[in-house]
DNA sequence: ACGATTATATGATGATTATCATATAAAAGC
DNA sequence: GCTTTTATATGATAATCATCATATAATCGT
């Protein structure tokens, strides 16, 4: 069948964003070709006239994977002064929705425990996605002129991945929200961000 | 065959220690009956005289794994005092050693995006394993006479596994010393371990 | 030494899975 | 409308794996 020109794409993209919600929930080894396609309404054949292997379909979706991630958390900082972007954006990442919803959250903390066994293009496409996140957080301790912005936002990304893959990793409800809790106060107590101090800032203008 | 008294005992520790290994190298998902088996000598078929399933295995390793790790722990402060023992602790826990050695590492830094995809029984043994280190922590904290124990416990914890975990998960090498060692700077700059802090305890007796 | 016991081995089964060769059919261009 | 192109479907293959029924053989108690 000849289709429009867009519609390969379209299948294509539609390939990927269903990937990318398996690959987060049940990681590489869980997410299978057949039920990937079956998901975007197609049949497991088809799948090699999109991508080159599996290994090829992993790399994609986790490159994809962390431009979404990426987007999503610059909404969340956008327009904020300096203190309250690095405040705003601790809120969003160690929250109990990006918790609870691993499908679209960060791949660090959705796939750092299944990085190590993945093939070389892979951590490759997962190392670029931890430096990105590193420069952005290190771009938003800049703004707020922190000292060492850049052995901060490591120590900070660190501890944000830390929170939300232990909350997750926990059964126990109380256990998960006592975790995440003390890891978003533990962390914004290191960067003196007291509500004090957010609203001084915004008092000082 | 009758063997000694002890010879199932012993075949069944066997088992279970390199099961341990290679479930915190390659995951629940990876580890396979058959290769357990192969490394402890023996051949797949005898499997189910020991478990009564993968997923058995799966639950006595990992409660195995916590019993080791702790131990280590532990031997790791003995005869510390109070600041020096968290000190010491962090050290032990957030070092490259122990980011390179994931077969006999922590199994919460090894595991914890497995987790989520366990089985009930596999949680439950992982939250137990989660409650039993924050309850370690909180004790040194204690005797350190830190305010909220429990709370910051929980909050190291979080920033020590993200540590690890996140470290692990890059493939560049120096990227990866640069986040383990942020983060280990961080965790102790949170608490006030600074090498003038520990000085001055150790000198003020 | 011998028979009973039982730890381990052999081999089979069925399920799942990645991959690919080939078939089908949809629509674009003439 | 008919041919050509090509996106998707069907079906096959081979590999891996958990599980289990049955066979084998080791040694303990006698």
């Amino acid at each position: 069948m000849r289709y429009s020109e867009t519609h390969k794409a379209e299948t294509r993209a539609k390939i990927l964003k269903v990937a990318a919600a398996q690959l987060r929930t049940g990681g590489p080894k869980k997410l299978s070709v057949s039920e990937v396609m079956q998901a975007a309404g197609l049949t497991h054949g088809g799948f090699y006239a999109h991508f080159k292997s599996k290994d090829a379909l992993l790399v994609e979706t986790l490159r994809h994977s962390f431009a979404r991630s990426r987007q999503k958390a610059m909404q969340a900082v956008e327009g904020l002064p300096p203190l309250h972007a690095l405040d705003a954006y601790i809120d969003f990442y160690v929250s109990p929705i990006h918790r609870d919803h691993p499908a679209n959250g960060c791949p660090i903390a959705a796939l750092n425990s299944d990085s190590p066994r993945q093939s070389k293009k892979f951590r490759s496409a997962y190392d670029d996605g931890v430096h990105g996140l590193t420069e952005m957080i290190c771009t938003l301790l800049q703004a707020a002129d922190y000292e060492e912005p850049a052995e901060l936002s490591r120590s900070i990304l660190s501890a944000m991945v830390g929170a939300i893959s232990l909350s997750r990793s926990v059964a126990d409800k109380k256990l998960s929200d006592d975790l995440l809790q003390a890891a978003r106060t533990g962390i914004k107590a290191r960067l003196g961000l007291t509500d004090a101090a957010l609203s001084r800032i915004a008092h000082e203008r």
